[in-house]
DNA sequence: AATTGTCACTGATAAATATCAATCTTGGAA
DNA sequence: TTCCAAGATTGATATTTATCAGTGACAATT
């Protein structure tokens, strides 16, 4: 279908139309959950929606303030580049998160943001940001909210995807994204993306994920992991060595 | 002076008096920089300065909310426990940064914070700020804005000191921790506070600062550090491997 | 069906780091 | 000063991880 990574960029992003907030299926998970329905209805600024299909940027580091993104579904990683060329994953967002809050600061965009899985997000101008929060000062608290989340978040990068052994960092990576679901499903990574997360390289990803499937821990198909024993996996994640 | 850990809580932390936020030294650098003199003035709660011995806790996780700390002076870990029982440094506050910010939001404390160099720090109830906000809402802007400084650490530290080899972190250690001194003197840090800072051991730490002792690249007396090539640092720092 | 590209997986080996067990140093206490 | 305890350093060795170089499976394309 795309034959060179330039036109990649023209095709990735589909827009989807203008998005309906008061309608929206996850408002409950989502920055605007408890800004009053006639507030919404007086967004003036529009908020697009877009599908990002996977691989697709959202946005680079210092590009131009073109507001921040709440993603509807799929996944997206927030990067950071280090001067030797090497890319450390420093965030996952999921349904509900939002990347680039630090545009309402005025800066540029911190990280490269790159979809893992095909994303439908919002585009949310800062101007509205502003003009809900005039309308509703409630707002500004679910901001802090979200920034708090943000810190915690990359907390849990520090303290339990960037020490310990290859394996009981995958096993947590492992937990973390089943974490929430009932039937112990979640979507599954490249071996390279968990490297970046984890800080470790894709092979070692790959034994460790291989010995794993090997000893009936986990299964991987149609593009999900399951885990068969978060047991185990808990035992491997606390593990030192 | 001290013969046992469990009286160290006791003489470790000295009540220095009421702090006199309209003339601190530091006040350009602190939360309050902005807050005009005289809501400064009717500040009713009354704000603590302390000063906190090396190793001395500023607070535990999940303790009860006492309030944010500013550091005056110093330098604060944040630490992170895992289910190990290892103990994994996520943050270092120095003069002007705020520890525990968390409280604002209700919650209780994410981390266990100690002091890593001698600490004057000056205890904020939550109340304080609410008091602070309400008769200066510029105050808003001026907490997101140290909630964004607190996840930009953040990301350093999962970028810079949790990725690469050892050799490449530390020398990404003692390059921020001279980056505002103009002499290239820092304060030293022990090498288990390194490895912890570092996701290395302390033996690690150890081996690395002492090559770069006998290279010349640093000097390390009276409890200091001094880069003598941040040039050489900053080659390390960049080393893939 | 053949071709191509991507990616997971693996083996062999090198390199880095952890571990364990001493020494050595040094600042502070007596 | 002398002594002591804590921390830094070092050595020897075991483990872990990275690196490099494939191989094989699979999907999409031609």
């Amino acid at each position: 279908m795309q034959t060179s990574k330039t036109k990649a960029l023209c095709t990735d992003v589909v827009w989807v139309g203008r998005a309906d907030c008061r309608h929206c299926k996850i408002r409950d998970q989502v920055l605007f959950a408890n800004v009053p329905d006639d507030v919404l209805d007086n967004i003036l600024t529009p908020i697009d929606n877009y599908t990002y299909a996977n691989k697709a940027v959202l946005y680079e580091v210092g590009e131009e303030n073109r507001g921040i993104y709440t993603i509807r579904s799929g996944m997206v990683k927030l990067i950071k580049l280090l001067p030797n060329g090497t890319e450390r994953v420093v965030r996952l967002l999921r349904a509900g998160d939002v990347a680039g809050l630090e545009v309402l600061l005025g800066n540029s965009y911190s990280h490269k943001a790159v979809v893992t899985h095909t994303a439908n997000v919002c585009n949310i101008p800062v101007k509205v940001i502003h003009d809900i929060e005039r309308q509703d000062p409630d707002l500004h608290d679910e901001l802090i909210a979200r920034w708090q989340r943000t810190v915690d978040d990359a907390d849990h990068f520090i303290a339990c995807f960037s020490t310990g052994s290859a394996q009981a960092r995958i096993a947590r990576l492992l937990l973390k994204l089943c974490a929430d679901s009932r039937d112990n499903f979640c979507v599954s990574l490249s071996r390279e993306d968990m490297g970046a997360i984890l800080g470790i390289t894709s092979e070692t990803t790959a034994r460790v994920v291989a010995n794993l499937k090997r000893e009936g821990v986990l299964d991987e198909r149609n593009g999900y992991f399951r885990c068969n024993s978060k047991e185990t996996l808990q035992n491997f994640s606390d593990d030192t060595n």
